[in-house]
DNA sequence: ATAAAAATTTAGACTAGCCTAAATTTTTAG
DNA sequence: CTAAAAATTTAGGCTAGTCTAAATTTTTAT
């Protein structure tokens, strides 16, 4: 049984090795964890003894099968809860992060099961992640940056990687709504910037900072389960 | 902002205190947390320095207007976790107070609004316990206990004092639900125990001690929101 | 009323998770 | 290739919440 602090751990590692590929920093996770690195090294310890996670001094850090599991597991529930607190209970999809975090500490099976079911077992969280497997696997979507699509192309936005309430409240800010169709009409050179049409509607102007944050696919791929 | 383990303090000084009368003994708190006095009492210790109890060296315990209302936000996002976990989720009345008791320590106020709005604002849990109100009042039921019933008395089964999944399940076994009407029809003097008929249908045996933890209401009084 | 029993508190210690400061190892730049 | 910089670990310490054992206070029974 693990606590709450080391699923956070479990479930960082397993973000930041997806994000950068491979071993994981500890100036990485204390970052991530608000935390500092001493702090860090003694939770890798601990997480190393109990066979969680690969890690030799000064190396790096890889989650172990165990620890990917479990990693996964916290992940399944946290993008649940997300679902549940905005289809349900009407949150805006800047709102659930923070609640969703606590939520996804809590470890009944039963409740788990039940309220995948009661959600009707959605594939996708609001912000268009994957929901893991209850089997443990992470269905991996093809997606490209939006900041990586050549001029002229039309795409579909799929999901963001940021979760940031400003974030998020800047996309709706722009119509930009998961599931949106983008046609890039401009790239900016000097900054990378883009200028994009929104379905048939609107033209907005994204910066590369937020391009490299929204996830799209080719317009005919797309699914009805957004 | 208060721990996880303070709330569970204030929650059961609250029960204990409605339970016996008054003052809250070290002995009882230990038990109830499953902990030691020694640990209670350092425990109580913090709890007066914060102004949530008064706590006066081997007098017991009371809980101040702000302990209070914290133990009735506790209480509250309990019961309505509750009634989430049976009505949305479909889980038995005999299984979710477990998990409740990790639900109830999520503090967002948003959350807990927008959840009572979802199920309806519901009155009681599913154990008939009345939810206290957003204000922190909590309302006054006049029930009585079986075990006090007299013979021939025509009563209906309000609420449960014991949460425990062996005495519900025990409850679901003699076909007592919430709200069934319970006629009074044989007391035994030596040990107290009753035979009753449930609605019109079969007659069950029922001792003391489950009895004494079945509240009852007298038959005209009996509304609609169970 | 007072001695024994029960309840409670104090003293001292442990673990989890965090910290700062210092030491060590790895990486990087010239 | 080596010295400086960066990253990481170690050492020692802190708080919250728990424990056991011993001391103290209150209650109870004669």
């Amino acid at each position: 049984m693990q606590s709450f602090t080391e699923e956070n751990y479990l479930k960082m590692i397993y973000s930041l090795a997806n994000r950068r590929q491979g071993e994981v920093s500890t100036n990485a996770l204390a970052e991530m964890t608000s935390t500092k690195a001493a702090s860090v090294t003694d939770m890798l310890r601990k997480l190393a003894d109990k066979q969680l996670i690969h890690y030799k001094k000064y190396q790096g850090v890889r989650l172990t099968e165990e620890g990917e599991r479990l990693a996964l597991q916290v992940i399944r529930r946290h993008r649940l809860w997300e679902v549940f607190l905005v289809q349900k209970l009407g949150f805006g999809w800047d709102e659930v992060h923070d609640i969703a975090e606590e939520l996804e500490h809590i470890r009944s099976e039963d409740l788990v099961a039940r309220l995948d079911t009661y959600l009707g077992c959605p594939q996708f969280d609001p912000h268009g992640d994957p929901i893991p497997t209850p089997a443990g696997q992470m269905p991996e979507m093809g997606y490209r940056k939006l900041s990586e699509v050549a001029m002229g192309e039309d795409v579909c936005l799929m999901a963001v990687l940021e979760h940031s309430t400003e974030f998020l409240k800047h996309l709706d800010h722009s119509n930009l709504t998961l599931g949106c169709s983008i046609t890039v009409n401009e790239i900016n050179t000097f900054d990378k910037s883009v200028l994009v049409q929104i379905g048939t509607g609107r033209t907005v102007f994204i910066s590369h900072e937020v391009a490299k944050n929204l996830l799209v696919d080719s317009r005919q791929s797309v699914v009805a389960s957004h």
